[in-house]
DNA sequence: TTCAAAAAATGACTTTAAGTCAAAAAATTA
DNA sequence: TAATTTTTTGACTTAAAGTCATTTTTTGAA
């Protein structure tokens, strides 16, 4: 009769259009300002719905934390199909990375709110906590399998243990993005400004400077170089 | 007559006493379970005097913060008196850091929930957002003064610029370290585990990758292997 | 179409934890 | 030593998360 998986889909689409409208507020007034009552009245629901899709607050938000490490995860697995070097790849994942997070703060907030939680607080019954750790699992599965192209095809230099690498470019990465964050969405934080650095160029720099510690010589270091400095124009 | 000195000693003792009660909760606990009254308890004090000390809970973390950040500061300052090249400060810098995060775990978590607030929330009152400002100008600066000194002396290539490569280095290694707090701190973060690696040759492989993009050639680079691993026996 | 049973939605209510303040206790000083 | 000022207290207020008895809507067999 179909009328189960109706019903499943419209669960799906109603829990959907609460995140939707959570992700509003977040991006309005920011994650700690997040009100219950008011993401009920945003969703035209009432405060009680909200308890029926999602087990309580933390839950609403891993929710929005899933959607995001989805795409995060999605944009950098992409990169894999293109018919670049290994180090381009590298350094094409770092790019999304950065664009996912200049263009969904709010996103990146939540994501931020995960990371917070797996140290401290016992995640309960939620299905999130979960599927956010598959997600970036991907990702980060995507990266090895860049490095170990770039190895393949010589374009990085195969000293180092892959995976071990791509831990190391995911965390420096991640402190960078971090930045590039807090400079965009932070009135209070003027380290860049005060030192009256551009966060683009202090973005090329990074991948320069990883790109001269994973490169295999001098010759792929400055195809490298030319190929960003393409890239940007 | 020097009553009001001593009362204001007396206050700033008291205060230092409901800090190290809230610290030893956020050793134990966590700092989402921070709790006032527990503090009160913990600090043998009653709940109203709490607020006659720090207008908030906010405040109260952020006043741990200011200590944390302090002791942060002074550790990676101290780096500067010592008679080595620009790029060992450079590494020592870093590894100090590292061990900060790894010995003070409940500092490590009030620093970070500073860098929630300052994105987001407005802080209020508080005195405490820029001394901890300072503290952190001054570290930074410290890492600037060692880069300085690198290219001065001849062993970081003198190409970068100083401050931005300070604030990737800085960025970076924020990167690095909280992984390792994760690492340490979180039951659910596996990363490190499932892909079998050890946070130590981690750090010393970061070290690697980027004393390799800032040295100035092969030979500076060798030096600096070569001390990495004296220094790590 | 009708209506009883099941499912979904509601909002007033409960609970929890931050924050307040009038009253009490302690310290100061004349 | 007693009036005055300062400090402390904990019962109370408030804000926001979370609950649940009741109402509304949907379903599907007659």
């Amino acid at each position: 009769m179909g009328t189960a998986e109706r019903k499943e889909r419209e669960r799906e689409q109603k829990k959907e259009l609460i995140l939707d409208a959570a992700e509003t507020l977040i991006l309005q007034k920011g994650l700690d300002q997040l009100n219950m009552d008011e993401v009920a009245e945003q969703a035209e629901v009432s405060k009680g719905s909200l308890y029926l899709y999602f087990n309580n607050k933390t839950d609403l938000v891993l929710g929005i934390c899933n959607k995001a490490s989805k795409m995060l995860s999605e944009q950098i697995s992409s990169v894999l199909t293109q018919d670049i070097t290994g180090l381009e790849m590298v350094y094409k994942m770092g790019e999304n990375y950065l664009n996912f997070v200049r263009s969904h703060p709010e996103y990146f907030r939540s994501m931020r709110f995960f990371d917070n939680l797996i140290d401290a607080e016992q995640l309960g019954e939620s299905e999130y906590p979960s599927m956010c750790q598959n997600n970036m699992d991907t990702a980060f599965t995507s990266m090895v399998r860049a490095i170990q192209i770039g190895m393949q095809d010589g374009s990085i230099n195969n000293s180092y243990n892959a995976k071990e690498l791509a831990v190391m470019l995911w965390s420096t990465s991640h402190g960078m993005v971090n930045l590039a964050f807090l400079h965009q969405n932070s009135p209070h934080f003027e380290l860049l400004e005060k030192n009256s650095i551009d966060v683009n160029s202090l973005f090329q720099e990074y991948l320069r400077l990883i790109g001269c510690g994973i490169a295999t010589n001098a010759e792929s270091i400055d195809d490298f170089k030319s190929k960003i400095e393409t890239d940007s124009r």
